[in-house]
DNA sequence: GCCGCCGTACTCGGATAGCACTTGTCCGAGTTACTATGG
DNA sequence: CCATAGTAACTCGGACAAGTGCTATCCGAGTACGGCGGC
């Protein structure tokens, strides 16, 4: 799975902290990632509806929307595509009597166990918010909130 | 996720019903693959344990254990390597106020979430066995077995 | 003092290279089955 | 006819390139802020 996932749900936790918008450069600073490729896959959150861009001075991004509507699969599916892991590239349509027309993909008995198990994680993933995150984050360390936003003030 | 995995996966599956070795060749050309690079492949599922390779003439490759222990996480795990998909890289210790020294694959929530998503991933493939695939697809063609053994015989 | 205009600096956004990993290929070591030969 | 030694062919196994996608970078278009001049 792409490295980007990891910095793009940890900088919308900070950015559900801070709550008002702040440039990939200071996002990224924080902690000590490529400013550029950082701004490349939040681009990725924007097309997605996560966050809006602002742009000129005091401009940069924030959350589009509550943390609470804002699943961890929302972000995964932003940044890696809506493609699922496993494809089925209906190999069995090559087989001696396999039929080149039909729907493979929807019939192969292994599609149909890989899909199962990868709908098992998307619902995981759904169940979770990025609002949830920070509540167990500021459960665990109650002065993390008031801390990062000073930082990025 | 590597193309290979669907590859060996049915290749399971037709081992499971040929039940005597059957060369990497011979696996191929039953799907029109590249027949070098599902031999490496298989190498991996020897390396398994989940087949034995019999060199010489009339060898090949063939399940190691039977088909009801051999789980689909198994297959995959054996192609896609132990590394779960999404790597818990710390960045929180690269924050202003991170601890380098802690050990913030296990406290890191984000982390523990794409764990939890992962978990349910792996469950759900490990409770599906090749057998249960050949069953299912014997329920569905049962003619299929015995015509596999007859085209690789 | 207040309003309007301009320049500036900062932001995002997309187009452009470098690198790692998956994919694909090849040839060599080892082993087994077959064959020919001798008893 | 049977045992045996030799040969040959077929297998896996690991070492060697090419293509694709992720990672990283740069520069241009657009916009809001701050300063300046005029009213």
């Amino acid at each position: 799975m792409s490295e980007g996932v990891e910095w793009a749900l940890h900088t919308c936790v900070n950015l559900a902290w801070v709550g008002r918008p702040v440039g990939s450069a200071r996002l990224a600073a924080f902690y000590g990632l490529p400013p550029a490729y950082l701004n490349k896959r939040l681009q990725n959150l924007v097309r997605a509806g996560i966050l809006t861009s602002v742009p000129g001075p005091k401009g940069g991004f924030a959350l589009a929307r509550d943390p609470a509507s804002i699943s961890l699969l929302d972000v995964v599916t932003a940044i890696e595509g809506p493609d699922p892991a496993f494809r089925c590239t209906g190999i069995l349509g090559d087989s001696p009597w396999g039929d080149k027309t039909a729907d493979h993909p929807s019939t192969c008995v292994i599609a149909a166990a890989m899909r199962r198990a990868e709908l098992a994680w998307r619902r995981e993933l759904a169940g979770q918010t990025i609002a949830d995150v920070c509540a167990t984050v500021e459960r665990r360390a109650p002065g993390e909130p008031e801390r990062t936003r000073r930082w990025f003030g």
